[in-house]
DNA sequence: CGTGTAAGGAATTCTGACACG
DNA sequence: CGTGTAAGGAATTCTGACACG
């Protein structure tokens, strides 16, 4: 789907530049099972455009005092959502080509 | 309009990698005014998606024994379609507009 | 002209650890 | 728990130059 978005590109810097959180946080997020970059040949981490929006809304869950463990069930649930929608957008398509068929 | 796609965050290493290019031609191809990476505070080299698919381009055009200072050429004459192009379309949006207003 | 390479320095990134709370 | 920092090493990037053709 988004060609650009999610590949892995980006160092660790870069997104520290951008996003403001230190390196420091960044890699503790990861520790802790939020993001997951990807590493080149030599062990430097890589994230993408979507890594780096991930991260802008644990640093706004972070700012509301929720803790890593309910950030990361919170983004789990959010993935669940995701899945049940998707698949009941592709029941309702299917219900209508089994219409069709009639 | 392409919000991802036009962002500078992607070192020369990871160009490489990703184009097969050493930094040693990106970079001439930069001296020679085909590619205009931006810079980060301490002066690394930021490269766009946009950019590596220049980059792709301009390795073809070299394969093929065209000079830089030729391929330069042909961008240059590329973005001046893209620039009429752009105009007539536009011109010809005006014109239904103006049609419509009779 | 286009590209490789060795050179020297500066900045980056990595990991594991101590610190505070 | 979440984050800062100093530590030491390894890998990256930068520039200007010499080389070949």
């Amino acid at each position: 789907m988004s060609s650009y978005k999610d590949k892995k590109v980006i160092t660790i810097g870069i997104v520290n530049e951008i996003t403001g959180l230190s390196c420091r946080m960044i890699r503790y997020y990861e520790s802790r099972g939020l993001i997951f970059p990807e590493r080149t040949e030599r062990g430097t981490r890589k994230y993408s455009f979507s890594d780096i929006e991930l991260l802008m809304e644990i640093a706004n869950k972070r700012e509301e005092g929720i803790q890593t463990y309910e950030i990361k069930k919170e983004l789990q649930n959010e993935n669940k959502d995701r899945e049940v929608r998707d698949h009941m957008i592709r029941g309702q398509l299917n219900a209508q080509f089994n219409l069709k068929k009639l």
